[in-house]
RNA sequence: GGUGUGGUAGUUCAGUUGGUUAGAAUGCCUGCCUGUCACGCAGGAGGUCGCGGGUUCGAGUCCCGUCCAUACCGCCA
């Protein structure tokens, strides 16, 4: 070892010992006589010493010439400082060095290796592994590893197996685009990258593993977000001879040991709400319950009043906005502009303060007298104080865009903290939904989620309605996790493929592995996948996933470090039997 | 694919109604400084205002195009 001690374990008592550390150059301050080394590695900073007439002049000087960011090795005694540092855990001592050594130049960095650098996203993407030296985003990765950590500790103890799978697979047009790999053996074929171990898992379960898990990357070649990259990671989880309350049992527990062994925080069981109720009282699957809000429909108290944007719409729904009475016109119209912004696209806003002397103030007063807004107020369980906020139009519409208004809302209150955490699950999600585009119905979940068995008779006639064995777990508005008791017989399967389209053929060619594992003693079987790096965001309190992930790519989908995707060389297409065609 | 925001010193940003030699902070370089830890003080260097075109006597500023970044919508079983 080229050092005694790291820059994070010297304390007091430590004094008088001779020591050797390494590390980085975080700091240098020169006070002529007196230069001090703030040195730093994983660890933590210690200072180092150079004084004159006590350290000779020779270590002083080469003691100046280190830059920002050189790497040191540094050798001496330490010692008590005459004045301390209570910031950092080392700061009561300090190393009088001497003997030093330069182990290797910096040039000087493009940014601050400080915890507020001053590097913009691109800067910091471009020289990654220096932004990964800073504390924050160390810090993240050092969450993620107690994650996974923590992860496989306690699956491992529930017997589960972790299993890998293939990454060169093959492409299904369901679901996401996938990421194709020519195949040099193969001419003319593809691989595709996974954008989950779905069907392998499932045959994992065919093959007996009764407990399988994978702490596995999957990808998707679909535009990115703050919280979405084209390869992510997943906890992967399928269990054999369960039901779904099983499956939600052993994974609250997962999550919830994670909340404790990570964050140190003891969460309650996962209140549970059905599809239909999340739309309906928060109008999205993954509501945000750190904060109640809920949606009442008023179409009873405000239809056929003579006010005609609610008496053609198919919805009237508000949320009482507690305490906000006092909103000044220019606050509501800054509502009603978010709420009219094309990407929420509603129409326009309804309020209605309820006054602190129990009058009522609206923007519908034309239409509405004191008692009917009064009727509103009640059933809404507003006070004197408090704020309502109507929309109308057509129910899937307007209750995705007061789910926006409700999200405002709790944020301007202050009633979305990032410390605290509301996990739910949401159960009953439909099997199918309808896809204007294509013009059929698609699987909400998955093609190999099971229909409710109550539910079967109405997939001839009302396909649309059938609910699924489909859960997702969700925390603080984030959707976490989710997953279903699959189909395990062939004829289900194959039912299943039909009503999505398929054709018996176009099953059989792009599924027939599966229904042909299902006809050997399939057992029943369910399972979950977590997203991976939503989880650790959400722990690390940011909403951004990037931050921990080493190397992301940009919302381009370019790793802007290594310059990748990258052109080939002609010789590279050629061995892949790829024409090398012009760029259009 | 669409909408918004942004691109000025190494970096983070300011730059008024279009008007002299484009500024600040920080970083960098030089010198001074014996208890600093956001050290301090003095001095210095550092700019194709993303790129291309246009309007104008004159463009960092206005217009058009384009590239890049970023947030959101579409998309993401």
């Amino acid at each position: 070892m080229l050092r005694t001690h790291t820059c994070g374990e010297l304390r007091l008592e430590h004094v008088d010992e001779r020591v050797t550390l390494t590390g980085w150059v975080q700091k240098l301050r020169d006070k002529g006589g007196l230069v001090w080394i703030d040195l730093r590695d994983r660890y933590g900073i210690t200072q180092l010493v150079f004084e004159d007439g006590v350290t000779t002049d020779a270590i002083n000087e080469q003691a100046k010439k280190v830059g920002r960011e050189f790497v040191i090795k540094a050798t001496g005694t330490v010692v008590e400082r005459y004045a301390k540092n209570s910031n950092i855990p080392t700061g009561e001592i300090e190393i009088r060095v001497d003997e030093l050594e330069i182990l290797n130049l910096s040039k000087t960095p493009p940014f601050t290796i400080e915890n507020e650098t001053d590097g913009g996203e691109e800067l910091r993407m471009k020289y990654r592994y220096l932004d990964l030296r800073r504390e924050p985003v160390r810090n993240n990765l050092m969450l993620r590893h107690k994650m996974m950590q923590e992860t496989r500790k306690y699956l491992d103890g529930l017997e589960f197996i972790e299993v890998e799978t293939p990454v060169l697979i093959k492409s299904t047009p369901e679901g996401a685009r996938d990421f194709l790999v020519p195949s040099r053996i193969n001419a003319g074929e593809f691989y595709a990258l996974p954008q989950s171990p779905q069907t392998f898992k499932q045959l994992l379960m065919v093959a007996g593993f009764d407990r399988y898990f994978q702490i596995v990357k999957c990808f998707r070649d679909e535009d990115l977000r703050a919280d979405r990259q084209p390869e992510f990671t997943q906890i992967d989880c399928e269990m054999s001879f369960v039901d779904q309350e099983d499956v939600l049992n052993n994974f609250e527990g997962l999550v919830k040991h994670l909340f404790d062994a990570v964050r140190g925080v003891s969460v309650s069981d996962f209140p549970r709400m059905t599809y239909a109720d999340a739309m309906k009282y928060f109008g999205s699957d993954k509501p945000d319950i750190r904060f109640e809000m809920k949606f009442t429909e008023l179409n009873d108290e405000a239809q056929n009043k003579g006010f005609v944007v609610f008496d053609s719409s198919e919805l009237v729904v508000g949320i009482n906005a507690t305490g906000c009475a006092e909103y000044t016109r220019k606050e509501l119209d800054k509502l009603t502009d978010f709420v009219r912004k094309p990407q929420i696209g509603a129409k326009g806003l309804v309020y209605v303060k309820y006054n602190s002397d129990g009058t009522f103030k609206s923007s519908v007063d034309k239409f509405f007298d004191q008692e009917q807004l009064k009727s509103w107020a009640d059933k809404m369980g507003a006070q004197p104080g408090d704020l309502l906020l109507v929309m109308s139009g057509e129910t899937n519409k307007t209750r995705k865009a007061l789910n926006e208004l409700r999200l405002e809302m709790g944020t301007r209150l202050g009633l979305r903290p990032a410390d605290k955490f509301a996990p739910l699950w949401v159960l009953d999600f439909p099997l199918l939904e309808w896809d204007e585009e294509t013009k059929r119905f698609h699987a909400m979940h998955h093609p190999f989620t099971s229909p409710k068995a109550e539910d079967m008779a109405l997939l001839d006639t009302a396909p649309g309605k059938v609910r699924a064995n489909a859960y997702d777990m969700v925390v603080n508005g984030v959707e976490i996790g989710g997953g279903s008791i699959r189909i395990h017989d062939k004829t289900t399967q194959q039912l299943m493929f039909k009503h999505l389209g398929f054709s018996d053929e176009e099953a059989r060619q792009q599924f027939g592995f599966l229904m042909d594992a299902f006809e050997y003693g399939a057992p029943p079987h369910g399972g979950i996948a977590f997203g991976f790096d939503r989880i650790c965001s959400l722990f690390g309190g940011q909403e951004s996933i990037r931050d921990f992930i080493a190397f992301p790519k940009n919302t381009s989908g370019r790793d802007v470090m290594i310059d990748s995707p990258s052109p080939v060389d002609n010789e590279q297409l050629k061995d892949l039997h790829i024409a090398n065609l012009p760029k259009p």
